[in-house]
DNA sequence: TTTTCACATTAACATTTATTACCAGGAATG
DNA sequence: CATTCCTGGTAATAAATGTTAATGTGAAAA
């Protein structure tokens, strides 16, 4: 059940068996949860820290003007941020996008972890270092790219976290988001995202279709979009070339 | 030397002297820089984490075309992620903004402070929580809102942190910050920077003048720039309406 | 089948912001 | 004292993106 999240953890360090067994154990029951539920909203206090164990979810705000910005996709395998209960109350919502899963892991379950612990302490820490390492690529992808080299950068980010968590098939992934999700998340009109999508599937980049990403010309994609990859921090690079190169 | 880290720490709970010794004490004896330098530049292997004793100075990253994104200001008080060690190579660089001194923390001091000083460990936690969600609303900010508002709402915040770290006088602040500097933080040109600031000038709301910041119409500020305090995390709440009333 | 609905697409037009280029003042420098 | 450089200010034009509104399309629902 947490397969996803263990792959992707280990692309920072090899876990031990005890380690994924802490980790399994210390999970409560998945949750079932629907298309625009929140798994938490802005001003509730944070209990537990979330896991997608299936499904996708945004990490989101609502403007004054009542326009939503997405700040974070979190696909299959990925983790709300582990500090989060330290806060009293949160800043922001997550919301399901499709139909999904989310699992929890307790606040104290967590402190056994850290203190008994320290590698698996250290993959997850990793972890939101990654997450906080996204932000601020997303923040240059948003101030300083324009909107076709923005979509085009989005997408390189999906399909290589993707393949981190053992989503991909060759150079295609389930992608559930419509072009209002992906409009709000790269702060674009749809009627403007809709444009630059035709103009990527035109220049033979990639189609999104069906709920399917289909990347054509990886290489091309990646020069087209200024994607480096080291802000993932996948550290251990046999694999990254791995990833990269088998993309 | 570390009054104003403390002083912001303590804006999520009281510290004990002895965490507050501890602390001192396990900083490295600062190191004067000065404009233009890196604390640490992308690729490089990060062996500290850094502390802004005084001066300002920011998170950037250079794109292919030359262009420089600032992701984040440091000023006096503030630190670089604590987890940053676990990496083996900065994906941005940390740049000097004016004449300043450094200061830093070695890894196995803040071990320490993990395994025997939880409450000092819990402040620098929430630290880079708030770090975290600065980072958020700036992709907000970036994605959402038109240069004026988005301007305005720097202004906001940045007047926030400095008076949480004890650097406001009145409405003011030192902010010395050259336009430029302020553009490559917006993702606006240089041109349309000084238009904006003039804007805000014009309607009374602040002016920006020999590296000094003043702000003449808070409330209309926080308001045009819908400004929500909610992202900084002050958790102590008498201190926020202290903080935000008495600006 | 028909209807409905969510989502994608298209077009015309408006607005914001970038680009380029030039000027002015003040501080540092020789 | 002249010079240079950094920073701020201005204007004309171009490019990117937003807005509004209407239409198409395919899948689910009745």
């Amino acid at each position: 059940m947490i397969e996803t999240l263990l792959c992707r953890l280990e692309n920072f360090q090899p876990l031990a068996d005890e380690d994924r067994r802490v980790l399994q154990q210390a999970l409560t029951p998945p949750v079932r949860m629907d298309r625009g539920e929140d798994v938490i909203s802005e001003g509730e206090r944070p209990e537990h820290v979330h896991l997608m164990i299936d499904g996708w979810a945004c990490r989101y705000k609502l403007l004054a003007d009542g326009q939503r910005h997405i700040m974070a996709y979190l696909m299959p395998g990925d983790l709300c941020d582990i500090h989060i209960t330290l806060l009293n109350r949160m800043d922001h919502s997550i919301g399901i996008l499709t139909r999904a899963h989310v699992a929890g892991i307790p606040r104290q379950a967590l402190d056994h972890i850290y203190a008994h612990h320290p590698e698996l302490t250290r993959a997850l820490f990793w972890s939101t270092l990654v997450d906080e390492a996204t932000l601020r690529e997303w923040l240059v992808n948003e101030g300083h790219r324009p909107a076709d080299q923005r979509l085009a950068h989005l997408f390189c980010e999906l399909l290589v976290r993707a393949r981190v968590a053992g989503l991909t098939e060759n150079h295609c992934m389930e992608l559930p988001l419509t072009q209002d999700e992906l409009s709000d998340a790269m702060g674009l009109s749809t009627v403007h995202t809709n444009r630059v999508l035709q103009k990527l599937r035109r220049e033979g980049l990639l189609t999104l279709r069906g709920r399917t990403l289909s990347v054509h010309d990886w290489q091309g994609l990646t020069e087209f979009a200024d994607f480096d990859p080291l802000y993932l921090h996948l550290e251990r690079s046999e694999r990254m070339s791995d990833l990269l190169g088998g993309i």
